[in-house]
DNA sequence: GCCTGGCACTCTGTGCGTGCGAGTGCCAGC
DNA sequence: GCTGGCACTCGCACGCACAGAGTGCCAGGC
């Protein structure tokens, strides 16, 4: 039916206005701004069963129009075109990421590089350690009864945890250990290591079983709870761009959800690398967030994600742009993990 | 004299006021409030003089008096008496910090300890690399001509770096090489870790030399550089707390400032661990910190600082609290750090 | 049947004038 | 040298009217 389509028509430009001038949009400013064909009389009409729909709302009587979450998600789902980056915009990111010396610095990279890219707060997990693979096991004697077990993986993080021994360690012992849990281990993926445990046991040699015990077990209480994910966040600064109207309370609530790592790791839970993941408003089901959206997608390979990045911003938000830049920093980010 | 004295007594019950109300004060409020012994007509007079000498100022002709960084800063350093913690607040430092599994726990609960006792922005510096010493070099071979090498400090501080080697590595030469930079570097400050390099590559088999050289310079090149200081930071949101009267433009540079750790890191490079360094408005220097004040101290022994700490708020703020807060967990931190 | 122009209506934001209150500076007196 | 009194200066909140934007509705035209 040509009504309906030109009411999505309507909705959608009242996005696209809505977005770039942060003012509620009016038929008549529409009808000027866009090629619809009709009189602003006529996108009057159609406004109105838009806002009976849900789609659009009024912030009060003689003001524009607004979209609500259920326009944006509308938007998002049927009526944005993927944006291509330009090509400045992907050279920025190869030259932004390349040349970064550990993982560390990729993904402080990234979360800069994220931020800047589409002017918001940005999000980046540490790859998920139950999802990585062992590359290294490291064993250190610090103290007579004190050892320090360092774990590499494949994807370049490194763990650190202290394993007090009930019974002192003889520094000699140290190397054969070292030699056992990398055989034992090197190669396995940490939410697989478990299942290793009771073999390496039985074949550790009598002298070193109860040290084994001690570490494998410091290892897989600590190294693979999930409580283990990091996340690195920046691009704070933007939130301060257009707050009192973006974010109507104030922002503090965002910034306490933001540091309270746990909020985001929830939503970054669900992340897949082959589909950006937007969340509008409500949607979030979390008070603080609940008038922010929130675009994620994995990184890594089809195969295997490795964890997830994102942007986090006022549901009034440059959607395509913004996917599109999520999308390709993490497929780049993809690559580059893979090679190291 | 008597004079003087009560004229900065009378300073001290306007910084006081100022802090606790966020209101100009005035000077009928002032002679309520405080037991000073005088009417409020001479206290103006008082004022007036402070004003002159740039202690005070007066946001408009019919407002009460504001400190300025002048008087701030007489404050600090005459007038303000060190408030012991509470016992409460002694034993949320204790529950806060013990039971950390690593140094990134640690800091990363220093932070959120010191943002919450002193609900302003805290940052506490990674111990910087160079005045740490080598506890353990790892090298793990990763690719036929790549290495990863490992570094481990006695601060229990963990960094890595991609080693590319020119010539294709034997993995059986990877123990005798761990073996040799063990045994060359263990113990080593990184400050002093360039000398022993050419000692090294002399005592060094002829078929390692090449690979000793690459490993040695990548350890030099990148692990020495003070670039590599890295900084936490939490308690953002507490700028979001009494945002539009204590920064007057609005917080974005101040976050952005943050964000780009350098600003904080060179203000950090003067810490020492026996005196709380405290940098009110415009002494900062810095643009952005113009309106912020900066209380940090070192953590670490007297003999060795490992770091520094610290928070960043409006120059409205509780300095004896805040001063007694951050020394108070400097010394918890230093403590724990030294006992690992 | 749908679109359009016109019109009355509603509401917010703004500018202006006013009164109030807080706070000051100054002066004369103790 | 302190104090009470007094005139003065502002900023701020309030009330009010007005302009402007935007809407809903209706009658007429294609």
């Amino acid at each position: 039916m040509a009504h309906d389509e030109r009411r999505l028509e309507v909705l959608r430009a009242i996005v696209q206005d809505y977005v770039s001038t942060n003012d509620p949009v009016g038929s008549k400013a529409l009808a000027e701004r866009h090629d619809l064909g009709v009189s602003p009389a006529t996108i009057r009409n159609d406004m109105a069963v838009l806002e009976e729909q849900g789609y659009i709302t009024q912030p009060h009587t003689s003001a524009g129009r607004v979209p609500t979450d259920k326009g944006y998600r509308l938007f998002v789902d049927r009526l944005s075109a993927v944006k291509p980056l330009s090509v400045a915009e992907r050279r920025a990111i190869e030259r932004f990421l390349d040349g970064a010396v550990d993982l560390h610095d990729v993904l402080g990279r990234t979360v800069r590089l994220l931020a800047q890219l589409t002017r918001q707060v940005a999000v980046v997990q540490y790859p998920t350690l139950s999802r990585s693979a062992v590359r290294h096991l490291e064993v250190v004697h610090v103290a007579a009864s004190r050892l320090l077990l360092v774990l590499i993986t494949d994807t370049g993080r490194v763990e650190q945890r202290v394993v007090e021994s009930p019974v002192e360690v003889d520094p000699d012992a140290v190397p054969e250990l070292r030699t056992l849990l990398n055989s034992a281990f090197s190669g396995v993926k940490l939410a697989d290591a478990g299942d290793k445990v009771p073999d390496l046991l039985e074949t550790a040699p009598s002298h070193l079983r109860g040290l084994v015990a001690t570490v494998s077990s410091t290892l897989m209480e600590t190294l693979v709870e999930p409580s283990e994910d990091r996340l690195v966040i920046g691009g704070t600064a933007n939130l301060a761009r257009g707050s009192a109207l973006d974010f109507p309370g104030t922002m503090r609530p965002l910034l306490e959800a933001l540091e309270e790592q746990v909020v985001v790791l929830r939503l970054m839970g669900e992340v897949d690398p082959t589909t950006v993941l937007v969340r509008i408003g409500e949607e979030n089901a979390h008070e603080a967030l609940s008038s922010a959206s929130f675009v994620s997608v994995g990184y890594g390979s089809s195969e295997r994600a490795l964890g997830g990045l994102g942007i986090v911003g006022p549901t009034r938000m440059d959607y395509p742009g913004n996917m599109a830049a999520v999308r390709a920093v993490a497929r780049y980010v993809g690559h580059l993990l893979a090679e190291s």
